[in-house]
DNA sequence: CCATCATATTCCGATAACGGAATATGACAA
DNA sequence: TTGTCATATTCCGTTATCGGAATATGATGG
């Protein structure tokens, strides 16, 4: 065995967001529960591809379903979505600060070229 | 051409940190700049891994580099952060509500708005 | 220049991930 | 049951991505 690959990823929510796709059924899910061909229809891509994202989101908890007749009704559980928006607070006074050091820095950097 | 495969993915900053060890270097920069080595070691992995892992990170703007020495001080850049916290802040309010009041919560947004 | 330390890049193999097309499963109704 | 609609899965090809090892680049000091 030479070269060992990449941990699984889609695993957590952290890679679940990642996909812009998800990311767009995410957010069309908080106006209510939708079935799969509505959100297949409105974000534009293919019935399969919005199963398999749903799934992906299903997997790491994002979402769940409900059967209602021969449709399945699929809604928003946000409470995965809690741990990221921490682990990102956690700077947000990085951000925040007055960054004078931080935008003189970046000045400075440009004079002495940064890589790429 | 039969199957068109995923577009591209590492260059923004909501996969920058969909992985690990990324984000563990974000994290320890907040106590502050480091060589490239400080961080390889103090988290375990290759020197190159490393440099790549930064390389990600500095091309989507999370990271920032200034020539000390032989060394590169690496610092956390974290403006690019903010977009995500206010993304994942949209969901505040789902996971704040609990599970049975969700549902009717959701109604009462479709009546209010209809929007999006 | 040469040696050395710090960092970056390249090459490689393995595997994960995406999109499309086709097909399978499932639930309902007549 | 059969038919139909809704959804899920499978197969395929392409590309991205990761880790490791080896190597290349870069900066510094003598």
């Amino acid at each position: 065995m030479v070269g060992m690959a990449r941990a699984a990823t889609t695993s957590d929510a952290f890679n679940a967001i990642a996909e812009p796709q998800r990311r767009d059924i995410l957010a069309l899910l908080r106006a209510g529960e939708r079935p799969v061909t509505d959100l297949a229809q409105q974000l534009g891509m293919s019935q399969p591809q919005a199963s398999k994202h749903l799934r992906v989101l299903r997997e790491v908890g994002l979402v769940r379903f409900r059967g209602e007749g021969k449709q399945r009704l699929y809604g928003l559980d946000a409470r995965g979505l809690r741990p990221i928006h921490e682990w990102v607070g956690g700077f947000e006074r990085f951000w925040n600060e007055s960054f004078d050091r931080l935008d003189s820095y970046v000045q400075d950097l440009k004079q002495t070229r940064q890589g790429e």
